[in-house]
DNA sequence: GTAGGGTTAG
C-alpha cells in the first residue's frame, strides 16, 4: 500500500500519535501500518507509544499473539505494560499464561500496582485454582493491597467461585465500604459455586441493586439449570419496574429455550422490541435458538433472515435447529448459503450440519461432510464429530461398518460414542454388537446405570438368565440410578412439570381419569399397549406400570385437557423418548386429531395424523 | 507526565 495515500499515516503525521492509534484503528492490517510506521521513525522505542499498541491489541482475542510479540521487542517493558498482558491473558484461552507474565514483572524489579492483582485473581478463578488463587492472595498482602476495593472484590468473588465461602464471607464482612458491585461478585462467586439458594438469599438482602445484579442472577440461574427460576427473576424485576437490558434478556430467552416454553419466549421477544433493546448478534442468536427449541422453526428462520449481523455461531444456531427437527435438506442449504457468505465454519457448526445428516437419514451427504472438515476447512474433528458419524452409520443399520469406524478412529473413544452405537443396536436389534458394546459401556462407566439395563434386556432376551442376575446384582451393589425423568408442558405463558408417579400436581386425579379415556380410545384404534419388557433402553425413565406412567403421558394428557383447537400440544422431555410411549403418542395425534410437537434430549418429534417426523428413528 | 481495573451474555 502506498504509505502517503494511506489515510491513517496521514493522520499521524498531522496529530499525536496515541490519539491515533486509539480512535483510528480498527483492524489488524491499520495496526500493522502504524506499528511498520512507529519503528521507521523508532518512535516505537517510546515505551508509551509501543504500550498503546499492546494496550490496543489486548482485549481483542485475536490479537494476543501480536501483542505477545510487540511486547518480546520491547526493552523496557514498565508495570502498565505488563499489567495489559497480564489482563490479555487473565480473559484469554489460557490465563495461566497471566501468571507467567506476573513472575516476569517480578524478576526485573518492577513493582506491582494496584491494577495487578485483581487479574491474577480473575486468572485463578477461570482456571478453578484454588491453590493458585491462595498464592495470589499472599502475593496481595505482601504487597499491601489487600485493603483495596478492585482487589477485594476480585477475591471475595474467586473465593467463593471455587467453593470456599468462608474465606469469600471473611473478606466481605470486613470490607470497609459496600456498593452494588460488591454484593454482585459475591452473588457472581455463588452462582459460579452453584449455591443458588445463597445467592437468592443475599440478592433479596442488599439494599439496592444494577442491571449486572439482574442479570448475574438470571443467567446464574440458568447456568445452574434453574431456568424456571430464571423466568421468575424477570416477572419480579418487571414487578419492580426495572427496565432490562440486553444481557438480562439473553438470560431470560436462552432458559426460556431449554424449558420450551414457547409462549413466555414469545413474550420476551415482545418485550425485546417494545423496549428497543438493540438486537445484537448475542441476543438475536439467543432468539433465534429459543424458537428452534421451542419448536417453531419457521419463526426461527424469520427471525434469523431480520437480523443486521449474523456470525458463525448465529448460523449454527439455526442451522442445528434444523437439524433437531429433522429438516436435513434446509439444514445443508443454511450451511451452503453460510459459506457464500463468507462465513467460516467452525467446529460446532459442523457438528450442527453432521447431525441434520445423521437426523435426516442422509448417509452419503454426512460422510462426504466429514471427509471435507479437515480438508477443505482446516477443522479437526473433534469426538462428537466421530460420535454424529457413528450415529448416521448406526441409522442406516451399517453396525459392523460403524463399529469397525470406532475402532479405526484417531482418538480414543469415549462413552458417548460407544453409546451412539449402542442407539443404533436399540434401533436394529442387534443383539451382538449390543452384547460386545454394552460390555465396553459397563467398564467405562460402571455409574451410569442404563448400560446396566441394557446389557441385562440383551442378556435376557439370549435366555442368559445368569447373566442377568449378575447384572441386577451390580446394579443394586452400586446403587447406580437413572436421572429422573421428567416432561414440561406449558399451559397460559405457566411450565408444569411432570415426573413418574408424581402426584403433586393440583389435578393430578382429572389428568389421571383424562389418561385412562386417553388409553381407551387409541386401543380400540389398534394401540397394543405396554408389551412387557422393554429391551435396549438407554436413558428413558423407569419401565412404567399403571400406577407409574412415564412423565410425558401425564403431561400429553394435560395438554388435551387444556389446549383446544388447533394448538398444537407441545412437551418437552429431560430423557430419551421410549418406544412405547413414542408408539402410543403417534395413535393419539391420529385418534385426537391434534399435533404434538415433543422435544426429547435427542431431537424433537413431530407428531401428525399417526406418523411421527423423525420416521421411528431416534 | 501520559494510560488501565471488579460483577452479566449465544
Amino acid at each position: 500500500m502506498n504509505s502517503i495515500s494511506n489515510p491513517i499515516l496521514q493522520k499521524l503525521r498531522l496529530k499525536n500519535p496515541k490519539l491515533v492509534l486509539l480512535s483510528q484503528c480498527s483492524n489488524i492490517q491499520d495496526l500493522k501500518i502504524i506499528h511498520a510506521h512507529m519503528l521507521r521513525t523508532h518512535f516505537f522505542f517510546d515505551t508509551f507509544a509501543s504500550s498503546r499498541i499492546i494496550a490496543f491489541c489486548i482485549d481483542k482475542p485475536n490479537f494476543l499473539t501480536y501483542a505477545i510479540k510487540v511486547f518480546s521487542q520491547i526493552y523496557n517493558p514498565n508495570i502498565f505494560i505488563f499489567n495489559a498482558l497480564i489482563r490479555g491473558c487473565s480473559t484469554s484461552e489460557n490465563p495461566e499464561n497471566s501468571f507467567h507474565y506476573y513472575i516476569q514483572s517480578q524478576r526485573i524489579g518492577l513493582l506491582p500496582d494496584n491494577i495487578t492483582h485483581p487479574f491474577l485473581v480473575k486468572a485463578c478463578s477461570k482456571i478453578e485454582s484454588l491453590k493458585m488463587g491462595m498464592q495470589v492472595h499472599g502475593q496481595i498482602i505482601k504487597h499491601g493491597f489487600e485493603l483495596d476495593f478492585y482487589v477485594q472484590h476480585a477475591l471475595v468473588y474467586m473465593y467463593a467461585s471455587l467453593g470456599d465461602l468462608m474465606a469469600a464471607m471473611f473478606i466481605f464482612k470486613r470490607m470497609g465500604r459496600f456498593d452494588v458491585a460488591s454484593w454482585t461478585c459475591m452473588i457472581a462467586g455463588y452462582h459460579k459455586f452453584g449455591d443458588v439458594e445463597s445467592a437468592r438469599e443475599l440478592f433479596d438482602k442488599m439494599p439496592d441493586r444494577n442491571l449486572v445484579t439482574w442479570s448475574t442472577m438470571i443467567s446464574g440461574y440458568a447456568r445452574n439449570n434453574r431456568f424456571d427460576k430464571a423466568v421468575e427473576m424477570f416477572g419480579i424485576l418487571q414487578d419492580e419496574g426495572v427496565v432490562a437490558n440486553e444481557v438480562v434478556m439473553v438470560g431470560v430467552i436462552s432458559s426460556c429455550a431449554h424449558l420450551g416454553a414457547l409462549a413466555v419466549g414469545e413474550k420476551a421477544h415482545e418485550y425485546v422490541m417494545r423496549n428497543g433493546l438493540a438486537l445484537n448478534v448475542i441476543l438475536g442468536t439467543a432468539i433465534v435458538d429459543m424458537y428452534a427449541r421451542c419448536g417453531d422453526v419457521e419463526k426461527a428462520i424469520r427471525v434469523f433472515k431480520g437480523l443486521e449481523e449474523k456470525d458463525v455461531l448465529c448460523w449454527t444456531a439455526l442451522i442445528s435447529g434444523l437439524a433437531m427437527h429433522g429438516y436435513a435438506m434446509k439444514a445443508l442449504e443454511y450451511f451452503s448459503e453460510m459459506e457464500k457468505n463468507g462465513i467460516f465454519p467452525r467446529d460446532i457448526t459442523f457438528t450442527a450440519v453432521l447431525k441434520a445428516c445423521s437426523h435426516g437419514g442422509l448417509v452419503e451427504k454426512g460422510l462426504e461432510i466429514f471427509e471435507s472438515m479437515k480438508r477443505d476447512h482446516g477443522v479437526e474433528p473433534r469426538l462428537e464429530h466421530f460420535g454424529c458419524m457413528v450415529d448416521l452409520l448406526g441409522r442406516a443399520g451399517k453396525l459392523e461398518e460403524a463399529e469397525k469406524f470406532i475402532h479405526e478412529m484417531p482418538v480414543k473413544p469415549n462413552a458417548p460414542i460407544w453409546g451412539a452405537l449402542l442407539g443404533a443396536c436399540r434401533i436394529h436389534r442387534n443383539v451382538e454388537v449390543g452384547e460386545r458394546v454394552g460390555k465396553i459401556l459397563i467398564q467405562m462407566k460402571p455409574e451410569h446405570s442404563g448400560y446396566y439395563v441394557l446389557l441385562s434386556n440383551i442378556y435376557a432376551r439370549t435366555n442368559k438368565w445368569k447373566d442377568v442376575t449378575v447384572m441386577r446384582r451390580l446394579m443394586k451393589e452400586k446403587g447406580v440410578r437413572k436421572p429422573p425423568g421428567y416432561s414440561l408442558i406449558e399451559i397460559d405463558g405457566k411450565v408444569h412439570e411432570f415426573t413418574i408417579g408424581d402426584k403433586t400436581h393440583p389435578e393430578i386425579d382429572k389428568i389421571e381419569r383424562m389418561w385412562e379415556v386417553i388409553l381407551q380410545k387409541i386401543k380400540v384404534a389398534g394401540y397394543i399397549g405396554n408389551t412387557g419388557e422393554a429391551l435396549f433402553d438407554i436413558d428413558e425413565e423407569e419401565k412404567e406400570d399403571a400406577l407409574h406412567r412415564h412423565s410425558e403421558k401425564l403431561a400429553i394428557a394435560y395438554g388435551i385437557m387444556k389446549i383446544r383447537g388447533p394448538t398444537p400440544i407441545r412437551i418437552v422431555k429431560n430423557l430419551r423418548v421410549c418406544e412405547e410411549c413414542h408408539t402410543a403418542t403417534k395413535f393419539i395425534s391420529q385418534v385426537f386429531e391434534v399435533e404434538l410437537i415433543v422435544r426429547d434430549r435427542n431431537r424433537f418429534h413431530h407428531f401428525r395424523k399417526g406418523a411421527c417426523s423423525c420416521m421411528d428413528y431416534w
